[in-house]
DNA sequence: AAAAAATAGTTGCCTTAACAATATTTGGGT
DNA sequence: ACCCAAATATTGTTAAGGCAACTATTTTTT
């Protein structure tokens, strides 16, 4: 391995995150599902965490709190998601699925499920842990 | 491994190549180079390439045509690069670093490969090989 | 109890990305 | 020479990301 094939390592990773997501996105709209892949890890964030905060939901999807805001807009314009007070905190939001989210979530969660699938293909469970070892060990060194 | 642990694996890598990108960003800002990431991904592939056109550069950076428009207009008011007409072909732009290009191309790549270098820590030749044939594998898989 | 600090969320600005539509130029086929 | 298709670059729209500034609450400090 030579230098400059190490160099490109930045550039590798993200033009193929670039091409799963629209890889994703595309089996998405041929599901007739409209969501983009980043309202969809949101939404299936707040499907296991009914009650969550804005905040809270922002650590867990990797987003910060304005990219938080402004997807979660969408979302209950879309009428997938509610924001509800909180009861003991004013400054806070309460977030749950609507009936139509919960159901779309169901919908789109075949469809992600199934690009995954296709999107491993050719790749074993040791190189699955090697990619996992590799990314938490990237994401340590540069914290 | 479990069927949730793969779940995961677009945004274990998502959420990595963001961090990446911010350690970069910060490591450029502190040096006081005034480049977004992008535009150092660019002007670094317009370097060793000169006289190229934006379509051939959009090829290389994985990035589509009006995202190259956009970032070189940018280089330009900054006076980084230049747009020159080609002579054979009057749709085509050629594409050149100024003097101040060169050099800040020189200055920003000093800080690249030293983040490159931190962020690799603890991982060995072996991982970027994998690394390498995973990102490929998976790249072939969703074309 | 009042002042200060921390937390939750929003808004504004700039950059990047994907997608669609457009203008201009070039090249091939007839 | 002419028409049509392809290639090159641009503009518009919507979404998302990072950063800073701001409001409204809550908590801590004094």
């Amino acid at each position: 391995m030579t230098h400059s094939d190490k160099r490109a390592y930045f550039f590798k990773i993200d033009s193929t995150i670039k091409r799963i997501r629209s890889f994703m996105q595309k089996n998405l709209a041929e599901a007739q599902i409209d969501l983009t892949v980043d309202q969809w890890v949101v939404l299936d964030h707040i499907m296991p965490n009914a009650g969550i905060s804005q905040n809270e939901l922002g650590s867990l999807t990797c987003k910060d709190a304005p990219t938080i805001t402004r997807i979660l807009d969408i979302l209950v314009k879309k009428e997938l998601i509610v924001r509800k007070m909180s009861a003991s905190d004013r400054r806070k939001f309460i977030l749950e699925l609507t009936p139509s989210g919960k159901e779309l979530h169901k919908k789109a969660f075949a469809i992600i499920a199934n690009g995954r699938k296709k999107s491993w293909e050719n790749l074993s469970d040791k190189d699955y842990e090697d990619l996992v070892r590799i990314m938490d060990t990237i994401y340590a060194n540069v914290d």
